[in-house]
DNA sequence: TGTACATCAGTGAACGCGCGTTCACTGATGTAC
DNA sequence: TGTACATCAGTGAACGCGCGTTCACTGATGTAC
Protein backbone atom coordinates (compact mmCIF):
# COMPACT_ATOMS: atom_id res chain seq x y z
CA UNK A 1 0.00 0.00 0.00
CA UNK A 2 3.13 2.17 0.05
CA UNK A 3 3.17 4.69 -2.67
CA UNK A 4 6.34 3.34 -4.28
CA UNK A 5 4.56 0.72 -5.41
CA UNK A 6 3.01 3.30 -8.19
CA UNK A 7 4.76 6.66 -8.46
CA UNK A 8 8.01 5.71 -9.30
CA UNK A 9 7.11 3.12 -11.76
CA UNK A 10 5.41 5.86 -13.19
CA UNK A 11 8.88 7.82 -13.80
CA UNK A 12 10.96 5.13 -14.59
CA UNK A 13 14.13 6.12 -15.86
CA UNK A 14 13.92 2.84 -18.52
CA UNK A 15 12.10 5.07 -20.50
CA UNK A 16 14.90 7.53 -21.27
CA UNK A 17 17.36 5.56 -21.17
CA UNK A 18 19.43 4.74 -24.61
CA UNK A 19 19.34 1.08 -24.50
CA UNK A 20 15.55 -0.02 -23.42
CA UNK A 21 13.07 1.72 -26.67
CA UNK A 22 10.70 -1.00 -25.95
CA UNK A 23 7.03 0.81 -26.42
CA UNK A 24 5.28 0.24 -22.27
CA UNK A 25 2.18 0.70 -20.98
CA UNK A 26 0.90 1.35 -17.55
CA UNK A 27 -2.55 -0.72 -16.80
CA UNK A 28 -4.79 -0.01 -14.44
CA UNK A 29 -3.05 0.05 -11.94
CA UNK A 30 0.08 1.57 -12.66
CA UNK A 31 1.97 -1.61 -13.72
CA UNK A 32 4.22 -1.32 -16.78
CA UNK A 33 3.49 -3.72 -19.50
CA UNK A 34 4.82 -3.92 -22.63
CA UNK A 35 2.13 -3.68 -25.35
CA UNK A 36 3.37 -3.92 -29.07
CA UNK A 37 2.60 -0.26 -30.30
CA UNK A 38 1.88 0.76 -33.84
CA UNK A 39 3.97 2.62 -35.96
CA UNK A 40 2.36 6.26 -36.17
CA UNK A 41 0.93 6.74 -39.85
CA UNK A 42 2.67 9.39 -42.03
CA UNK A 43 0.90 12.78 -42.54
CA UNK A 44 -1.64 13.12 -45.06
CA UNK A 45 -2.10 8.86 -43.25
CA UNK A 46 -4.62 9.28 -41.42
CA UNK A 47 -7.53 6.81 -41.93
CA UNK A 48 -4.99 4.09 -41.77
CA UNK A 49 -5.74 3.95 -37.96
CA UNK A 50 -9.43 3.96 -38.51
CA UNK A 51 -9.67 0.44 -40.59
CA UNK A 52 -7.37 -1.15 -37.66
CA UNK A 53 -9.74 0.18 -35.14
CA UNK A 54 -12.48 -1.41 -37.30
CA UNK A 55 -10.69 -4.22 -37.72
CA UNK A 56 -9.98 -5.20 -34.17
CA UNK A 57 -13.28 -4.00 -33.26
CA UNK A 58 -14.83 -6.95 -35.71
CA UNK A 59 -12.49 -9.09 -34.71
CA UNK A 60 -13.20 -8.58 -30.89
CA UNK A 61 -17.30 -9.09 -31.53
CA UNK A 62 -16.72 -12.01 -33.08
CA UNK A 63 -13.95 -13.76 -30.57
CA UNK A 64 -15.91 -12.68 -28.25
CA UNK A 65 -19.29 -13.12 -28.79
CA UNK A 66 -20.64 -9.84 -27.28
CA UNK A 67 -20.86 -6.00 -27.68
CA UNK A 68 -19.52 -5.93 -23.90
CA UNK A 69 -15.69 -7.00 -25.40
CA UNK A 70 -15.32 -4.48 -27.48
CA UNK A 71 -14.40 -1.85 -24.80
CA UNK A 72 -12.72 1.36 -26.41
CA UNK A 73 -9.40 0.18 -24.11
CA UNK A 74 -9.66 -3.00 -25.72
CA UNK A 75 -9.71 -2.14 -29.38
CA UNK A 76 -7.14 0.33 -28.75
CA UNK A 77 -5.07 -2.19 -26.69
CA UNK A 78 -5.45 -4.72 -29.86
CA UNK A 79 -4.69 -1.93 -32.50
CA UNK A 80 -1.63 -0.89 -30.20
CA UNK A 81 -2.47 2.96 -30.04
CA UNK A 82 -4.10 4.55 -26.51
CA UNK A 83 -8.07 4.93 -26.01
CA UNK A 84 -8.31 8.89 -27.10
CA UNK A 85 -7.14 7.99 -30.88
CA UNK A 86 -10.01 6.23 -31.11
CA UNK A 87 -11.85 9.17 -30.60
CA UNK A 88 -9.86 11.10 -33.36
CA UNK A 89 -11.58 8.70 -35.76
CA UNK A 90 -15.59 7.76 -34.22
CA UNK A 91 -17.39 9.92 -32.54
CA UNK A 92 -17.82 7.53 -29.87
CA UNK A 93 -18.57 3.71 -29.01
CA UNK A 94 -22.03 3.64 -30.66
CA UNK A 95 -20.81 4.59 -33.85
CA UNK A 96 -17.82 2.44 -33.81
CA UNK A 97 -20.02 -0.40 -33.13
CA UNK A 98 -22.64 1.16 -35.76
CA UNK A 99 -20.04 0.87 -38.45
CA UNK A 100 -18.80 -2.60 -37.60
CA UNK A 101 -22.37 -3.85 -38.38
CA UNK A 102 -23.13 -1.90 -41.01
CA UNK A 103 -19.85 -3.93 -42.91
CA UNK A 104 -21.39 -6.97 -41.90
CA UNK A 105 -25.13 -6.26 -42.95
CA UNK A 106 -23.82 -5.69 -46.52
CA UNK A 107 -21.95 -8.22 -46.68
CA UNK A 108 -24.87 -10.46 -45.68
CA UNK A 109 -27.42 -9.07 -48.34
CA UNK A 110 -24.36 -9.30 -51.07
CA UNK A 111 -24.40 -13.08 -49.96
CA UNK A 112 -27.78 -13.65 -50.41
CA UNK A 113 -28.23 -12.24 -53.50
CA UNK A 114 -25.23 -13.84 -54.79
CA UNK A 115 -26.74 -17.27 -53.85
CA UNK A 116 -30.05 -16.49 -55.47
CA UNK A 117 -28.07 -15.57 -58.90
CA UNK A 118 -27.14 -18.87 -59.19
CA UNK A 119 -30.11 -20.21 -58.92
CA UNK A 120 -33.11 -20.34 -62.55
CA UNK A 121 -36.49 -21.07 -61.08
CA UNK A 122 -38.33 -18.43 -58.53
CA UNK A 123 -38.51 -22.04 -56.23
CA UNK A 124 -34.86 -22.46 -56.05
CA UNK A 125 -34.07 -18.82 -55.84
CA UNK A 126 -36.23 -18.79 -52.63
CA UNK A 127 -34.55 -21.61 -50.96
CA UNK A 128 -31.08 -20.95 -52.01
CA UNK A 129 -32.00 -16.91 -50.41
CA UNK A 130 -32.88 -18.71 -47.50
CA UNK A 131 -29.51 -21.43 -47.04
CA UNK A 132 -27.63 -18.24 -47.70
CA UNK A 133 -29.22 -16.10 -45.15
CA UNK A 134 -28.95 -18.95 -42.76
CA UNK A 135 -25.39 -19.86 -43.51
CA UNK A 136 -24.40 -16.22 -42.73
CA UNK A 137 -26.25 -16.16 -39.45
CA UNK A 138 -23.87 -19.37 -38.45
CA UNK A 139 -20.85 -18.09 -39.85
CA UNK A 140 -21.24 -14.90 -38.54
CA UNK A 141 -22.98 -15.62 -35.04
CA UNK A 142 -21.92 -12.38 -33.04
CA UNK A 143 -22.78 -10.28 -36.19
CA UNK A 144 -26.16 -11.73 -36.46
CA UNK A 145 -26.49 -11.94 -32.69
CA UNK A 146 -26.33 -8.06 -32.54
CA UNK A 147 -28.34 -7.29 -36.13
CA UNK A 148 -31.16 -9.88 -34.97
CA UNK A 149 -31.52 -10.96 -31.71
CA UNK A 150 -30.30 -8.38 -29.73
CA UNK A 151 -32.31 -5.50 -28.41
CA UNK A 152 -32.18 -2.66 -30.71
CA UNK A 153 -29.88 0.20 -29.92
CA UNK A 154 -31.83 2.95 -28.88
CA UNK A 155 -29.43 5.83 -30.18
CA UNK A 156 -30.47 7.79 -33.00
CA UNK A 157 -30.32 8.56 -37.02
CA UNK A 158 -27.58 6.44 -38.00
CA UNK A 159 -29.38 2.81 -37.14
CA UNK A 160 -32.29 4.29 -38.71
CA UNK A 161 -29.82 3.99 -41.81
CA UNK A 162 -29.23 0.16 -41.32
CA UNK A 163 -32.69 -0.38 -40.97
CA UNK A 164 -33.62 1.35 -43.99
CA UNK A 165 -30.65 -1.02 -45.25
CA UNK A 166 -32.47 -3.78 -43.91
CA UNK A 167 -35.35 -2.94 -45.67
CA UNK A 168 -33.71 -2.87 -49.08
CA UNK A 169 -32.72 -6.94 -48.15
CA UNK A 170 -36.25 -7.62 -47.37
CA UNK A 171 -37.16 -5.86 -50.52
CA UNK A 172 -34.93 -8.63 -52.35
CA UNK A 173 -37.05 -11.04 -50.53
CA UNK A 174 -40.49 -9.65 -51.25
CA UNK A 175 -39.63 -9.79 -55.01
CA UNK A 176 -38.66 -13.29 -54.74
CA UNK A 177 -42.02 -13.98 -53.51
CA UNK A 178 -43.43 -12.32 -56.21
CA UNK A 179 -41.95 -14.34 -58.90
CA UNK A 180 -42.92 -16.98 -57.11
CA UNK A 181 -46.71 -15.70 -57.11
CA UNK A 182 -46.32 -14.59 -60.83
CA UNK A 183 -45.22 -18.71 -61.37
CA UNK A 184 -47.97 -19.91 -59.82
CA UNK A 185 -46.75 -21.85 -57.15
CA UNK A 186 -48.00 -19.63 -54.26
CA UNK A 187 -51.82 -20.24 -53.98
CA UNK A 188 -53.40 -17.02 -53.72
CA UNK A 189 -51.47 -15.97 -50.83
CA UNK A 190 -49.95 -12.63 -50.61
CA UNK A 191 -46.26 -12.29 -51.54
CA UNK A 192 -45.79 -9.88 -48.62
CA UNK A 193 -46.76 -12.32 -46.30
CA UNK A 194 -45.04 -15.12 -47.72
CA UNK A 195 -42.40 -12.95 -47.26
CA UNK A 196 -42.51 -12.29 -43.98
CA UNK A 197 -43.10 -15.74 -43.42
CA UNK A 198 -39.62 -16.67 -45.30
CA UNK A 199 -37.78 -14.45 -43.15
CA UNK A 200 -39.36 -15.66 -39.84
CA UNK A 201 -38.94 -19.58 -40.31
CA UNK A 202 -34.82 -18.60 -41.79
CA UNK A 203 -34.87 -16.34 -38.65
CA UNK A 204 -35.74 -19.28 -36.27
CA UNK A 205 -33.48 -21.86 -37.96
CA UNK A 206 -30.64 -19.48 -37.55
CA UNK A 207 -31.15 -17.80 -34.44
CA UNK A 208 -32.32 -21.17 -32.11
CA UNK A 209 -29.01 -22.62 -33.48
CA UNK A 210 -26.97 -19.50 -32.44
CA UNK A 211 -28.62 -19.46 -28.95
CA UNK A 212 -28.59 -22.91 -28.14
CA UNK A 213 -25.48 -24.10 -30.13
CA UNK A 214 -25.08 -27.50 -27.70
CA UNK A 215 -28.14 -28.71 -28.79
CA UNK A 216 -28.52 -31.92 -31.27
CA UNK A 217 -29.28 -30.06 -34.55
CA UNK A 218 -29.42 -31.92 -38.07
CA UNK A 219 -27.15 -30.60 -40.59
CA UNK A 220 -28.37 -27.23 -41.48
CA UNK A 221 -29.28 -27.32 -44.97
CA UNK A 222 -31.56 -30.33 -44.00
CA UNK A 223 -33.64 -28.46 -41.45
CA UNK A 224 -33.84 -25.73 -43.73
CA UNK A 225 -34.45 -27.66 -46.70
CA UNK A 226 -37.58 -30.03 -44.34
CA UNK A 227 -38.86 -27.02 -42.80
CA UNK A 228 -38.96 -24.52 -46.10
CA UNK A 229 -39.79 -27.12 -48.31
CA UNK A 230 -42.96 -28.07 -46.46
CA UNK A 231 -43.60 -24.91 -45.89
CA UNK A 232 -43.67 -23.72 -49.69
CA UNK A 233 -45.45 -26.72 -51.02
CA UNK A 234 -47.96 -26.07 -47.95
CA UNK A 235 -48.80 -22.66 -50.43
CA UNK A 236 -50.42 -24.64 -53.12
CA UNK A 237 -51.61 -27.28 -51.13
CA UNK A 238 -56.10 -26.59 -50.71
CA UNK A 239 -56.98 -25.51 -47.10
CA UNK A 240 -58.71 -28.96 -45.59
CA UNK A 241 -61.18 -27.33 -42.98
CA UNK A 242 -61.44 -23.32 -44.26
CA UNK A 243 -60.05 -22.66 -40.95
CA UNK A 244 -56.54 -22.59 -40.98
CA UNK A 245 -55.80 -19.67 -43.51
CA UNK A 246 -54.69 -15.82 -42.92
CA UNK A 247 -57.17 -13.43 -43.63
CA UNK B 1 -13.95 18.87 -2.85
CA UNK B 2 -13.76 19.65 1.17
CA UNK B 3 -14.29 16.96 3.64
CA UNK B 4 -17.05 18.49 5.33
CA UNK B 5 -19.49 17.30 1.87
CA UNK B 6 -18.82 13.53 3.12
CA UNK B 7 -17.74 12.50 6.88
CA UNK B 8 -20.08 14.73 9.00
CA UNK B 9 -23.12 14.20 7.07
CA UNK B 10 -21.93 10.48 7.31
CA UNK B 11 -22.64 11.32 11.48
CA UNK B 12 -25.42 13.07 10.58
CA UNK B 13 -27.20 14.00 14.16
CA UNK B 14 -30.58 13.26 12.39
CA UNK B 15 -30.25 9.76 12.87
CA UNK B 16 -29.83 10.22 16.27
CA UNK B 17 -32.59 12.89 17.11
CA UNK B 18 -35.98 11.69 18.29
CA UNK B 19 -37.37 13.19 16.11
CA UNK B 20 -36.63 11.84 12.62
CA UNK B 21 -36.40 8.27 12.05
CA UNK B 22 -36.67 8.70 8.08
CA UNK B 23 -34.72 6.06 6.44
CA UNK B 24 -31.80 7.44 5.36
CA UNK B 25 -28.90 6.42 2.90
CA UNK B 26 -25.87 7.20 1.43
CA UNK B 27 -25.76 7.03 -2.39
CA UNK B 28 -22.35 6.36 -4.34
CA UNK B 29 -20.78 9.44 -3.45
CA UNK B 30 -21.70 10.28 0.04
CA UNK B 31 -25.19 12.27 -0.61
CA UNK B 32 -27.96 11.43 1.77
CA UNK B 33 -30.83 10.46 0.07
CA UNK B 34 -34.37 8.88 1.53
CA UNK B 35 -34.57 5.31 0.68
CA UNK B 36 -38.05 3.52 1.75
CA UNK B 37 -36.22 0.66 3.81
CA UNK B 38 -38.43 -2.42 4.70
CA UNK B 39 -39.40 -3.66 8.02
CA UNK B 40 -36.67 -6.29 9.19
CA UNK B 41 -38.28 -9.68 8.83
CA UNK B 42 -39.31 -11.59 12.11
CA UNK B 43 -37.00 -13.90 13.33
CA UNK B 44 -38.05 -17.24 11.33
CA UNK B 45 -39.29 -15.39 8.61
CA UNK B 46 -35.83 -14.49 6.73
CA UNK B 47 -37.23 -16.24 3.56
CA UNK B 48 -39.41 -13.22 2.89
CA UNK B 49 -36.76 -11.27 1.87
CA UNK B 50 -35.71 -14.29 -0.68
CA UNK B 51 -38.98 -13.88 -2.13
CA UNK B 52 -39.39 -9.98 -2.33
CA UNK B 53 -35.28 -10.21 -3.76
CA UNK B 54 -36.66 -12.36 -6.56
CA UNK B 55 -39.77 -10.38 -7.17
CA UNK B 56 -38.16 -6.94 -7.25
CA UNK B 57 -34.99 -8.71 -9.80
CA UNK B 58 -37.96 -9.77 -12.10
CA UNK B 59 -39.60 -6.49 -11.81
CA UNK B 60 -36.12 -4.81 -13.44
CA UNK B 61 -36.10 -7.63 -15.77
CA UNK B 62 -39.28 -7.10 -17.48
CA UNK B 63 -38.88 -2.93 -16.61
CA UNK B 64 -35.51 -2.71 -18.11
CA UNK B 65 -35.43 -5.66 -20.74
CA UNK B 66 -31.59 -6.33 -20.07
CA UNK B 67 -29.98 -8.59 -17.51
CA UNK B 68 -27.60 -5.66 -16.90
CA UNK B 69 -30.57 -3.81 -15.32
CA UNK B 70 -30.11 -6.63 -12.61
CA UNK B 71 -27.56 -5.38 -10.66
CA UNK B 72 -27.68 -5.81 -7.09
CA UNK B 73 -27.62 -2.52 -6.03
CA UNK B 74 -30.37 -2.12 -8.05
CA UNK B 75 -32.30 -4.96 -6.61
CA UNK B 76 -31.44 -3.72 -3.26
CA UNK B 77 -32.44 -0.79 -3.60
CA UNK B 78 -35.60 -1.41 -4.92
CA UNK B 79 -36.69 -4.41 -2.32
CA UNK B 80 -35.08 -1.19 0.23
CA UNK B 81 -32.72 -3.29 1.84
CA UNK B 82 -28.75 -2.99 1.75
CA UNK B 83 -26.64 -5.11 -0.93
CA UNK B 84 -24.46 -7.78 1.13
CA UNK B 85 -28.34 -8.76 2.47
CA UNK B 86 -28.81 -10.52 -0.95
CA UNK B 87 -25.90 -12.52 -0.42
CA UNK B 88 -27.52 -13.91 2.94
CA UNK B 89 -30.32 -15.50 0.20
CA UNK B 90 -27.94 -16.21 -3.07
CA UNK B 91 -24.88 -17.43 -3.32
CA UNK B 92 -24.13 -14.85 -6.15
CA UNK B 93 -26.17 -12.37 -8.74
CA UNK B 94 -25.92 -15.49 -11.69
CA UNK B 95 -27.90 -17.87 -9.10
CA UNK B 96 -30.46 -15.09 -8.66
CA UNK B 97 -30.62 -14.76 -11.89
CA UNK B 98 -30.84 -18.19 -12.33
CA UNK B 99 -33.90 -18.56 -10.17
CA UNK B 100 -35.75 -15.54 -11.63
CA UNK B 101 -35.45 -17.40 -15.20
CA UNK B 102 -36.17 -20.76 -13.92
CA UNK B 103 -39.72 -19.17 -11.86
CA UNK B 104 -40.63 -18.54 -15.89
CA UNK B 105 -39.51 -20.90 -17.77
CA UNK B 106 -41.89 -23.25 -15.65
CA UNK B 107 -44.84 -20.44 -16.53
CA UNK B 108 -43.80 -21.11 -20.09
CA UNK B 109 -44.23 -25.09 -20.08
CA UNK B 110 -47.67 -24.69 -18.07
CA UNK B 111 -49.21 -22.34 -20.66
CA UNK B 112 -48.43 -24.35 -23.53
CA UNK B 113 -49.83 -27.46 -21.79
CA UNK B 114 -53.12 -25.39 -20.35
CA UNK B 115 -53.57 -23.92 -24.04
CA UNK B 116 -52.89 -27.95 -25.38
CA UNK B 117 -55.04 -29.97 -23.50
CA UNK B 118 -58.18 -27.34 -24.19
CA UNK B 119 -58.06 -28.55 -27.74
CA UNK B 120 -59.20 -32.32 -29.16
CA UNK B 121 -57.64 -33.61 -32.34
CA UNK B 122 -53.38 -33.79 -32.59
CA UNK B 123 -53.60 -30.76 -35.09
CA UNK B 124 -55.18 -27.94 -32.98
CA UNK B 125 -53.34 -29.06 -30.31
CA UNK B 126 -50.13 -28.20 -32.19
CA UNK B 127 -51.72 -24.78 -33.40
CA UNK B 128 -52.59 -23.90 -29.93
CA UNK B 129 -49.36 -24.89 -28.11
CA UNK B 130 -47.50 -22.76 -30.97
CA UNK B 131 -49.74 -20.00 -30.54
CA UNK B 132 -49.58 -20.46 -26.71
CA UNK B 133 -45.50 -20.40 -26.58
CA UNK B 134 -45.37 -17.27 -28.91
CA UNK B 135 -47.73 -15.72 -26.95
CA UNK B 136 -46.25 -16.49 -23.95
CA UNK B 137 -42.42 -14.94 -25.08
CA UNK B 138 -44.63 -11.65 -26.38
CA UNK B 139 -46.07 -11.11 -22.78
CA UNK B 140 -42.84 -11.44 -21.42
CA UNK B 141 -40.33 -10.43 -24.06
CA UNK B 142 -37.53 -10.07 -21.22
CA UNK B 143 -37.45 -13.54 -20.16
CA UNK B 144 -37.93 -15.02 -23.67
CA UNK B 145 -34.87 -13.04 -24.65
CA UNK B 146 -32.92 -14.51 -21.45
CA UNK B 147 -34.00 -18.08 -21.93
CA UNK B 148 -33.36 -18.20 -25.78
CA UNK B 149 -32.14 -15.18 -27.47
CA UNK B 150 -29.38 -14.73 -24.95
CA UNK B 151 -25.76 -16.31 -25.40
CA UNK B 152 -25.92 -18.79 -22.97
CA UNK B 153 -24.92 -17.77 -19.47
CA UNK B 154 -21.28 -20.13 -19.48
CA UNK B 155 -22.00 -20.92 -15.65
CA UNK B 156 -22.43 -24.33 -14.00
CA UNK B 157 -24.44 -26.84 -12.86
CA UNK B 158 -28.04 -24.88 -12.49
CA UNK B 159 -27.74 -23.99 -16.18
CA UNK B 160 -27.79 -27.81 -16.94
CA UNK B 161 -30.94 -28.33 -14.42
CA UNK B 162 -32.84 -25.28 -16.28
CA UNK B 163 -31.66 -26.96 -19.99
CA UNK B 164 -33.36 -30.37 -18.38
CA UNK B 165 -36.58 -28.22 -17.82
CA UNK B 166 -36.35 -26.80 -21.58
CA UNK B 167 -35.78 -30.45 -22.28
CA UNK B 168 -39.21 -31.50 -21.17
CA UNK B 169 -40.95 -29.16 -22.48
CA UNK B 170 -39.80 -30.26 -25.72
CA UNK B 171 -40.55 -33.42 -25.52
CA UNK B 172 -43.90 -32.74 -24.95
CA UNK B 173 -43.88 -30.95 -28.23
CA UNK B 174 -42.66 -35.02 -29.75
CA UNK B 175 -45.49 -36.49 -27.96
CA UNK B 176 -47.58 -34.02 -29.96
CA UNK B 177 -45.86 -34.74 -33.23
CA UNK B 178 -46.27 -38.52 -32.70
CA UNK B 179 -49.78 -37.78 -32.13
CA UNK B 180 -49.67 -36.70 -35.72
CA UNK B 181 -47.89 -39.09 -37.32
CA UNK B 182 -50.54 -41.65 -35.62
CA UNK B 183 -53.67 -39.87 -36.77
CA UNK B 184 -51.64 -40.01 -40.12
CA UNK B 185 -50.95 -35.96 -40.79
CA UNK B 186 -47.31 -36.08 -40.97
CA UNK B 187 -46.52 -37.61 -44.52
CA UNK B 188 -44.13 -40.18 -43.84
CA UNK B 189 -42.24 -37.67 -41.47
CA UNK B 190 -39.89 -37.81 -38.68
CA UNK B 191 -42.17 -36.77 -35.52
CA UNK B 192 -38.67 -35.62 -33.92
CA UNK B 193 -38.00 -33.43 -37.58
CA UNK B 194 -41.41 -31.99 -37.43
CA UNK B 195 -40.85 -31.27 -33.08
CA UNK B 196 -37.77 -29.08 -33.81
CA UNK B 197 -39.19 -27.65 -37.14
CA UNK B 198 -42.35 -26.63 -35.21
CA UNK B 199 -40.22 -25.32 -32.25
CA UNK B 200 -38.11 -23.35 -35.12
CA UNK B 201 -40.47 -22.10 -36.62
CA UNK B 202 -42.21 -20.83 -33.27
CA UNK B 203 -39.30 -19.37 -32.22
CA UNK B 204 -38.83 -17.27 -35.56
CA UNK B 205 -41.99 -15.64 -34.79
CA UNK B 206 -42.34 -14.79 -31.60
CA UNK B 207 -37.96 -13.51 -31.52
CA UNK B 208 -38.03 -11.66 -34.51
CA UNK B 209 -41.03 -9.35 -33.13
CA UNK B 210 -39.24 -9.17 -29.73
CA UNK B 211 -35.75 -8.33 -31.63
CA UNK B 212 -37.52 -5.91 -34.38
CA UNK B 213 -40.74 -4.58 -32.32
CA UNK B 214 -40.90 -1.37 -34.16
CA UNK B 215 -41.09 -3.50 -37.75
CA UNK B 216 -45.02 -3.86 -39.54
CA UNK B 217 -45.94 -7.31 -38.10
CA UNK B 218 -49.51 -8.41 -38.64
CA UNK B 219 -51.90 -9.70 -35.80
CA UNK B 220 -49.55 -12.63 -34.42
CA UNK B 221 -51.98 -15.11 -34.63
CA UNK B 222 -52.74 -14.36 -38.17
CA UNK B 223 -49.24 -14.86 -38.96
CA UNK B 224 -49.04 -18.32 -36.59
CA UNK B 225 -51.27 -19.65 -38.61
CA UNK B 226 -50.24 -18.94 -41.79
CA UNK B 227 -46.83 -20.14 -41.08
CA UNK B 228 -48.06 -23.14 -39.23
CA UNK B 229 -50.78 -24.03 -41.13
CA UNK B 230 -49.13 -23.90 -44.55
CA UNK B 231 -46.08 -26.12 -43.25
CA UNK B 232 -48.46 -28.25 -41.32
CA UNK B 233 -50.20 -28.78 -44.91
CA UNK B 234 -46.97 -29.18 -46.66
CA UNK B 235 -46.35 -31.96 -44.52
CA UNK B 236 -48.72 -33.98 -46.20
CA UNK B 237 -48.33 -33.07 -49.97
CA UNK B 238 -46.48 -34.90 -51.91
CA UNK B 239 -42.95 -33.62 -52.74
CA UNK B 240 -42.97 -32.17 -56.25
CA UNK B 241 -39.51 -32.78 -57.56
CA UNK B 242 -38.15 -35.23 -55.26
CA UNK B 243 -35.49 -32.62 -54.22
CA UNK B 244 -37.22 -30.77 -51.22
CA UNK B 245 -37.08 -33.67 -48.70
CA UNK B 246 -35.17 -34.13 -45.96
CA UNK B 247 -33.14 -37.50 -45.59
C1' DT C 1 19.70 25.38 -48.92
C1' DG C 2 18.22 26.53 -44.25
C1' DT C 3 14.91 27.66 -40.83
C1' DA C 4 10.42 29.06 -38.57
C1' DC C 5 6.02 27.37 -38.15
C1' DA C 6 1.44 25.19 -38.69
C1' DT C 7 -0.62 20.87 -38.57
C1' DC C 8 -1.29 16.13 -38.19
C1' DA C 9 -1.53 12.01 -35.48
C1' DG C 10 -1.40 10.89 -31.88
C1' DT C 11 -0.11 10.18 -26.02
C1' DG C 12 -0.55 10.29 -20.66
C1' DA C 13 -3.07 11.09 -16.95
C1' DA C 14 -7.08 11.76 -14.94
C1' DC C 15 -12.36 12.31 -14.11
C1' DG C 16 -16.57 10.35 -12.29
C1' DC C 17 -19.12 6.46 -12.35
C1' DG C 18 -21.22 1.77 -11.38
C1' DC C 19 -20.32 -2.76 -10.59
C1' DG C 20 -19.93 -7.57 -7.59
C1' DT C 21 -18.43 -8.86 -3.42
C1' DT C 22 -16.39 -9.04 1.45
C1' DC C 23 -15.83 -8.00 6.18
C1' DA C 24 -16.62 -6.49 10.64
C1' DC C 25 -20.43 -4.97 13.09
C1' DT C 26 -25.25 -4.33 15.36
C1' DG C 27 -29.58 -4.51 17.28
C1' DA C 28 -33.88 -6.84 17.90
C1' DT C 29 -35.85 -11.34 19.22
C1' DG C 30 -36.57 -15.56 21.08
C1' DT C 31 -34.82 -19.20 24.64
C1' DA C 32 -32.74 -21.37 28.85
C1' DC C 33 -32.08 -21.07 33.52
C1' DT D 1 -40.91 -13.42 36.68
C1' DG D 2 -36.50 -11.73 35.49
C1' DT D 3 -32.14 -11.86 33.22
C1' DA D 4 -28.04 -13.61 30.45
C1' DC D 5 -27.14 -15.11 26.06
C1' DA D 6 -27.17 -17.18 21.40
C1' DT D 7 -28.92 -16.33 17.00
C1' DC D 8 -31.20 -14.29 13.30
C1' DA D 9 -31.59 -10.75 9.89
C1' DG D 10 -29.66 -7.76 8.56
C1' DT D 11 -26.28 -2.81 7.93
C1' DG D 12 -22.15 0.39 6.71
C1' DA D 13 -18.11 0.97 4.71
C1' DA D 14 -14.86 -0.38 1.85
C1' DC D 15 -12.12 -3.23 -1.78
C1' DG D 16 -10.48 -3.61 -6.49
C1' DC D 17 -11.95 -3.33 -10.88
C1' DG D 18 -13.25 -1.73 -15.66
C1' DC D 19 -15.64 1.43 -18.16
C1' DG D 20 -16.44 5.87 -21.60
C1' DT D 21 -14.70 10.12 -22.14
C1' DT D 22 -11.98 14.62 -21.70
C1' DC D 23 -8.12 17.60 -21.50
C1' DA D 24 -3.72 19.37 -21.92
C1' DC D 25 0.31 18.07 -24.18
C1' DT D 26 4.00 16.40 -27.66
C1' DG D 27 6.82 15.23 -31.29
C1' DA D 28 7.41 14.18 -36.08
C1' DT D 29 6.39 15.98 -40.71
C1' DG D 30 5.51 18.72 -44.35
C1' DT D 31 5.35 23.76 -46.12
C1' DA D 32 6.40 28.77 -46.80
C1' DC D 33 9.74 32.11 -47.02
Amino acid sequence: MSMTQYAPIEHSTAQHSSATVVPLRKDAYGRLVAVPRRERARRGDGDRLREEILEAAEYLLARYGHDDAVSIRAVANRVGCTPPAIYLHFEDKTQLLFEVCARRFNELTAAVDLAVESESDPLSKLMAGSKAYIAFGLANPEHYRILFMQKPILTPEQWRGLRASSTAGFNGLEQRCQALQTAGLMGNHNPTTVAIAVWQLSHGVVSLMIAKPSWGWNEVDDTTEHLMGAYLRGLNAEVPSGRVQEP
